[in-house]
DNA sequence: TATGAATGAGCCTTCATTCAT
DNA sequence: CATGAATGAAGGCTCATTCAT
């Protein structure tokens, strides 16, 4: 996670060799998994642009050349973290979304998970506001941007409906507003945990009554 | 300002030779303000890793050393902007505190000249929360978090004695990510402007009671 | 050496793969100082300052950027050749002063092995004093100019027990002036090898007399 | 001179309007002039590599274009140093050896006077050294050269039939040394004088006998 | 798979020099 | 003569990426 202060290296163990060995392709795609998360960690910690290969492979225990093995390049990487990031949350969005539920706490369950998915991510959302820019922009985000949109519309749905009060606009822009900025001031060990910043988050959309 | 599709050069029109011509001093601090302005913009519709020195020279209407005459490197051209953005809206946010009125019409003031600001200076915005990461560690940025910090306590002295029903933690993280993110939504040709928008901030924090 | 019109190429042998591959980290040191000395002898050939790490690299059998990996930047290649001139004379020079042995002998011995090595060190020696002002003043020079400090105090006090009657300030002087500027007329193909300057230049100090 | 810890600028002083005003091509040359001894000072001081051109202006009470009006270019500098430092060397020698005196007398009148001409031009010397390199082959320093090497001829007739018993390479190349390294140690507020240095050398090379 | 030497494009920056004022 | 803004060509250095081992 962002901002420890950890030893040498961020070395994913190596896997001792198993004596159940699973297929070599699996254990191929489970390093790569590791490495996935570290690297998200090592970006959010120093920086995306100012980690070179280099760096950023030592720190997960293997030599300059070694990441290439598992990731076609530096953007790959990059747009590996963020599809990580934001398929699943996709995903649970659309079910959340699909259940029947009443307005009011469909929005509460889908802030519920969508912070906690946030805190969970830490590393992967700070990793994707550093390079928001070039995701906005560059051509090979789109798949990325279009799941952005898509959440983006999903919350908004449930907004309309579970706060028709508000204007649609400007709640939808406060909400994402809010919680994506929640990756930058958590703490796991704070006062406040995932459930309870975004119960508060829903309170202030509702406004304190209908958080009763 | 950000995302437009400018045509070939940002160009800073050079000053007519004026009829009544300023001290020398006073010209090149004129134009490196200009300067400092329209690098503000590349940066923001770019990139500012994406953009080097040479073109944002030649988008500034300068060959490729020539913005060294005004800016000691890259970096303190983004010092610069970020100065330019926080500096003046400490200012006047010690202002409104230093004040007397009733907490929660200083909150409405507060919040007011703070979305105003933003969305005046989106560009300078845009850039201060592509390099956050960078100005978040490194040394050479401690006046600006310096500001930022104080800014920050600022609001949040305002926000509890307005809302002290909140908690005060959550309410300020949720006003930060609100505010600060309007740089990214915000669009001068849309329905809303930046008074309408801060009054909706405002109504979420107060509760819709407190804002009628 | 200095000024061979060298071919193309200053090529270090790229090693075969040996049949006893020495350990990795000797393979990179022996190339390190291949390089080394294939630098001083292009910074002695065509100047320091004139000479840009890319010529430098071509020289060297390297493209653009591959010097990087084995010097820190076009300083410390700088530095490593001075070290590599100042260190070993000075052990050297310890070590006469440190053997019992007639005061006048030690003086030729102290001498001769100094003609020896400037000789033998002509691209260092070269290069060193092509750089000589920004060694005696710049801060990261401290290391060479104490070694060079020492030395020459050691050779003052040789020459003050040789050569008692002289001035100790001017002989000093003298001595330095001569053996140093050796490099600049040394000629491995000429009539007169290192010993016979030595020898010519000991004599000048102690008197014809003394030298028979 | 060398190593002073001069004030701001190296300013030369403005000539203050005249009583009687010089012929305005005297006044150009008289000006020019200043600005070379300045500028051998500056560049004796900091290194003429390590001095820009607009750093050179400023000590010399200028602004960046300014010396162009008095010099064609850095180098054009630096070759008008290099004659200000040679050719009058030159011309005295000439006459030295042209005057009818028994040898090694006039041995003592050469050094003598070139002893003083290095530290009264202990600047020029010092840059001369600086840029040796490219001043032995740079095209444009034919003349320098030229002058060096018939400068050097006449010490070696000179040398010869004062002290027919050295080693005529030898000694040649030891008393270039050690003269033109007294630019470098030479203290105006020191023990000796250009005088007793000169006669320190000569007695070297002529033995003590001679000297007396 | 892993290594690490090597590549080469591109970047920031410096600076001698020019020129309109 | 002097100014100082501007130019534009290098130069030092970084780093993503490749590839022989």
């Amino acid at each position: 996670m962002a901002s420890r202060t950890t030893g040498r290296t961020r070395q994913v163990a190596r896997p001792a060799p198993a004596p159940t060995r699973p297929a070599l392709k699996v254990r191929y795609e489970i390093r790569r998994g590791e490495l996935l998360g570290a690297a998200a960690g090592v970006f959010a910690d120093h920086g995306y642009d100012s980690t070179s290969m280099a760096q950023l492979a030592n720190q997960v225990g293997l030599a300059a050349g070694g990441i290439y093995h598992y990731f076609a390049g530096k953007e790959q990487l990059l747009v590996a973290i963020c599809d990580e990031l934001v398929d699943p949350l996709l995903a649970r969005a659309r079910e959340v979304v699909a259940a029947e539920q009443p307005p009011s706490e469909q929005l509460g369950t889908l802030v519920g998970l969508w912070v906690f998915h946030v805190v969970e991510h830490r590393d992967h959302m700070l990793v994707f506001q550093q390079k928001r820019h070039a995701i906005e922009h560059g051509a090979q985000w789109r798949g990325v941007r279009r799941s952005r949109k898509e959440f983006e519309r999903l919350v908004e749905d449930v907004l309309v409906r579970a706060a028709p009060h508000l204007d649609r606009r400007l709640a939808l822009a406060a909400l994402l507003g809010m919680v994506n900025h929640t990756a930058q001031w958590y703490d796991p060990r704070g006062r406040l945990d995932s459930s309870e910043i975004a119960a508060g988050y829903v309170e202030l959309l509702l406004g304190g009554a209908a958080a009763e």
